[in-house]
DNA sequence: CCTAGTGTATATAGTAACTATATAGTCAAG
DNA sequence: CTTGACTATATAGTTACTATATACACTAGG
C-alpha cells in the first residue's frame, strides 16, 4: 500500500480503516503495540497509511490465537527473516485449525444426522434389525471394575479419541458379553466404544459388527433398564431368537437435551440367532 | 455414555476427565452453568458421568463462538428439538469459519511465497521480464483527488475485499498511468490493485496485465522515489525501449517487516515496448 | 464573536471467562 | 494423631477490550 501525498489520519479515521473501535487504537497505543506515527501538541494522534498494513498483520496474528504481548516482541524486533519463520510458524498453527474445524463440521453434522434419525423413531416399537458391517473403537476391557478403575478408563478412552481425532460426535456406548446378561448383570459392561463411520488405516482395538439385532428403546432412568432387557427377551422367545455374543447399549436422548432422567432414551440392540427347529 | 454403578465423581476427578482446571468447574457451578448433580452436607460437589457428556456439548458450543450466558439459555430449556436447531446453526457457523481459516492459510502462504522470494532479490539491478497475463482487482479511480477523497476510496477497497474475500494476502499496489509519469508526477495514482491468483468468477473490474515491463527496485522512502524512476528511464534510454501505458508499484518491504523507512523497498514495474528503428 | 456540534483527549470502571492465590476445613493412611 | 492430599470459599489478577464521564479543540453558521 503506497500512501497519497503527505497527509496524516486521525485516530477516528483511521479506526473507521480498520474497521475497529477508536478506543482499540488508543489501547493500542498505551500498551506500545502500535503507536501513531506523529502526536501533535495536543496530544492529538495521526497514523500514516502504512500502518493499516501493519495494523491487519496484528489482526491476522491475533486472530490466529496470538497474544498482543507475543506480537509486541514479534514487532519490537520485526525484520524479513522473523516474519518469514512466524509465518511458516503460523501456517503449521493454521492447519491444525482448520483440521480441528473439519473434525468439529463432522461433529456437528453426526448430530444432526442422529437426532433427525431419533425424532423418527417409535421408542415403543421392538424391531429386528440386520447391522452391516460397522467400525467401532473399543476401551480396554471394563469387566468387574471399580469405580476408581472406572474413572480411569473413562478418562484413557477420552484421551484416545482426542489425541488419535477418534471423536465422531456418535454416542460413546457400551457393550456387555452375554455371559453377564445370563446372570442378569446387565449393568455389567465390558467395553466403551465409539462407532467410526469412516475408520482410519492403523488403529488398533478395532471391531466390527455384523448380524442380527433385536433393537428396543428403554425410556427413563438406567436403573430400571432391567425391565427393556424383560420385554426383548419375551420378545426373543416369541420370535423364537437366541441369544448372541454381545448387547449394544447407547443413548439416543442423554443429559445433553433431556433435563430429567425419566425422559432419557437408551437404545438396546441384542446379537440374535435364529433357533433352528 | 452410560455410567457404572451409582458412584460419584469429585470436582478433582471430574475435571481430569473433562481436562479442564477445577476452578472452571466451581465457576461454571457459581454461574449455574453446569452444577454438580450432588452435594454433600460439607458443600463438597460430585458429579455424575452423565455430565461429562453435557460438559463437552458446553465446550464445543464454547469452542464454536458461543458466550456462557448463551450456551446457558440453550441449556435451560433444552430439548431434542431446540438441540437440533442449534447444531443446524452452529453447522452453518462452522462453514463459514472453515472458509475464513482456508482463507487465512491462502494468505499465509502467499505471504511466504512473497517473502521467500523477496529474499533472493537483488534490489540494485533492473530487469526486463515479460509477465505473464495476470488478473487484478482495481480500486475506483484515484487521479487527482485530495486526502479525504483518498481515505474513503481506500476504506471501499478494503471493505470490498473483505465482503468478497478478494484478500490474497498478496500486496495492495498502485498503477500509475503513462500521462502522470510523462509530467514527473510519480505519486498521482490512478488505481489501487491487488493481484488475485485464483480470479473468481463474475467479479468487475478486473483487468488483464501482460506484455514486457522493465523492473527495478526503490531502497528507502517513497518521498525519494523520483530517484528510482531516474535511474530507470536512462536505463529505458540504453535499452532503446519506450514508455508503455502504465506503471505498477508495489511494496517488497514495508512497515510490516521494518523498523525504518530507509530500509522499506518498492517495486517498480514499467511497462515498455521496444522501439522499432 | 458566540454557540452548537462534532471531534479529540484522558482517566476510570466494567466486561467475559477464566486463573491464581490465600485461607481454612475434611479425610484417609500410617 | 499427625501428615499430605484433597475439598471449600473468597478475593484479586489476567487479557483484550469496551463503555462512560469529563474536558479540551476545531469548524461552520448566525
Amino acid at each position: 500500500m503506497n500512501k497519497k501525498n503527505g497527509k496524516y489520519l486521525t485516530t477516528g479515521e483511521f479506526a473507521k480503516l480498520c474497521k475497529v473501535n477508536k478506543q482499540t487504537l488508543i489501547f493500542y497505543d498505551q500498551i506500545g503495540l502500535l503507536s501513531p506515527v506523529l502526536k501533535n501538541e495536543k496530544r492529538y494522534r495521526f497514523y500514516s497509511i502504512h500502518q493499516m498494513d501493519l495494523f491487519f498483520v496484528i489482526d491476522l496474528l491475533k486472530d490466529l490465537g496470538m497474544s498482543l504481548n507475543d506480537i509486541q516482541q514479534y514487532i519490537q524486533n520485526k525484520s524479513p527473516e522473523s516474519f518469514l519463520s512466524l509465518m511458516y510458524q503460523k501456517k503449521e498453527e493454521i492447519v491444525k485449525k482448520r483440521q480441528e474445524i473439519e473434525m468439529k463440521e463432522r461433529m456437528v453434522e453426526a448430530k444432526i444426522a442422529l437426532m433427525e434419525k431419533a425424532s423418527h423413531l417409535d421408542f415403543h416399537q421392538v424391531t429386528l434389525e440386520q447391522f452391516p458391517e460397522t467400525t467401532l473403537y473399543l476401551s480396554r476391557n471394563i469387566e468387574n471394575i471399580n469405580n476408581e478403575e472406572f474413572v480411569e478408563v473413562v478418562s484413557d478412552f477420552i484421551n484416545e479419541l482426542n489425541v488419535s481425532h477418534l471423536d465422531t460426535g456418535y454416542p460413546i456406548g457400551v457393550i456387555t458379553k452375554r455371559e453377564q446378561l445370563l446372570k442378569g448383570e446387565f449393568t455389567n459392561y465390558s467395553y466403551l466404544y465409539i462407532e467410526q463411520p469412516n475408520p482410519k488405516e492403523g488403529y488398533p482395538y478395532f471391531k466390527s459388527v455384523k448380524g442380527d439385532f433385536l433393537s428396543g428403546y428403554h425410556i427413563g432412568d438406567e436403573k430400571t433398564i432391567h425391565k427393556a432387557y424383560k420385554q426383548l427377551f419375551s420378545e426373543m422367545d416369541r420370535l423364537n431368537l437366541a441369544l448372541g455374543d454381545y448387547v449394544f447399549e447407547e443413548y439416543i436422548y442423554d443429559t445433553v437435551v433431556m433435563n430429567h432422567k425419566e425422559h432419557y432414551v437408551t437404545k438396546i440392540m441384542i446379537q440374535v440367532e435364529q433357533i433352528e427347529s
